[in-house]
DNA sequence: TGTAGGTATGAATCCGACT
DNA sequence: AAGTCGGATTCATACCTAC
């Protein structure tokens, strides 16, 4: 068993973690990945609150469109716990990343703000919103301009000299979703992640602390780069292992 | 003098003003406009005050461009007097706009976060953020992601019925910059204003204190919209008059 | 009218030198 | 030492010119 283990760190490309991200990342060593991309839960304020009330609000549709929450309710502490959630893991991530690691953060509209704001508090450095435009594969609303796309905010931990042997970068990435691309409810195109992980160089780690079906991981196996993911739900950890071990 | 102002603005679907939009704002009725499309000075880029600070003809055309444009004022405030000044004029906005009344603040990455403040400072719902992609059409830098969209913060005065007379929108616009479409250092293709404007309907009135050189009144115009532009740089102003004439 | 090839452009940013 | 200044850089696309 600890030899199995052993030949897997050694062999593997990639290792994944099952448990809390805050409690994790804490186990990870300083300045031991070269980046970090993930796409954490974007209304997790609402989803605390609800855990501390003891039930759950119904946030996605089956049919894994997302069901926004009607215009801003108001209710800060939401807001508030979900920005101090983030500052959270997002400092764990800053002492865990090598100096100059980009990072790359998802977020929708509405958080894109707290997004920034929080991005910022950990420490790092913010040089811009690259977009993922869905094209129009989403639902559109009469009268109103639809929610097309997701936004990435993008930084480093400190400096990021221009020249470290990465090209140059789009800052729109119009990709269409494939239902049978997608493993997870909020699941995105291994495509754009695949477009996203140029930002690092092949044999680079990417950590991913809210790994959920593993997308992040495989486009960074299937493009030559190493991969931590973490991931606390039980069936998404066992999917990502099984896509990651299809993978290597 | 006075018989042949009455007559244009009895015939003619546009007016411009000339002057700073906070004054002539005042000047105008509450709840007399359908809409509000606007291109604020942005106040960004740089990380230093000079860089900021700059003449914008420089700031945003080095690089070898040869085209002369006339600069710009107001394109120098900091964050926190560029949130102040954009609170005053987006309240005005607000009184002068109809219950209901969308409004399109165009913004880039930086200034993203602080403009959704604002925005709801003054009073408006916050709907959206559509985006502009300037498509692969702007300036690289290699090892990050390229700065190749612009942002529209999306809302309106109070609640918006879904049924108004508007159909659906999209929320990604890839729309090239083309020179001979370009009368302004930071001018929209008229092209994108018309699909902004589709959130209004025929013989709206749309209000655009930042006018520049009218880009949004020639789509409004070319749409069978009204339009009311303010516009302090004289030369943007005869600009704008002129091509407005040019339209109708 | 069409094609090919050269050139101009971009709502910047980095970095070293200087005050 | 924080703040300023100025030169170099990046490449896909649109536009222009020549044939």
């Amino acid at each position: 068993m600890g030899l199995l283990y052993l030949m897997k760190q050694q062999t593997l490309p990639y290792e994944m973690h099952h448990g809390d991200c805050l409690q994790i990342l804490q186990n990870l060593p300083d300045a031991s990945v070269d980046a970090i991309i993930t796409d954490p839960p974007y209304s997790s304020g609402g989803a605390f609150r609800s855990d501390r009330m003891g039930k759950t609000t119904e946030k996605y549709t089956l049919g894994g469109t997302k069901v926004k929450r009607p215009a801003f309710s108001g209710d800060n502490r939401d807001q508030r716990s979900f920005a101090f959630w983030c500052t959270l893991w997002l400092q764990e991530c800053y002492r865990v990343a090598k100096e100059g690691a980009p990072i790359c953060v998802f977020t929708d509209w509405r958080q894109l703000p707290i997004t920034t704001d929080v991005f910022q508090a950990a420490g790092f450095v913010w040089r811009g919103v690259p977009v993922w435009d869905k094209t129009p594969a989403c639902r559109p609303i009469k009268g109103r301009f639809a929610h097309q796309s997701e936004f990435i905010v993008f930084g480093s931990k400190g400096p990021m000299p221009v020249e470290r042997g990465v090209g140059c970068l789009a800052g729109v990435f119009p990709i269409v979703v494939k239902q049978a691309d997608k493993f997870h409810i909020t699941g995105k195109p291994v495509e754009l992640m695949k477009r996203l992980i140029e930002v690092t160089k092949p044999g680079d780690i990417v950590l991913d602390p809210f790994a959920g079906s593993g997308s992040t991981g495989v486009a960074a196996i299937q493009t030559g780069r190493r991969f931590i993911g973490i991931e606390m739900e039980q069936s998404y950890f066992d999917i990502a292992n099984h896509r990651l071990s299809q993978n290597v």
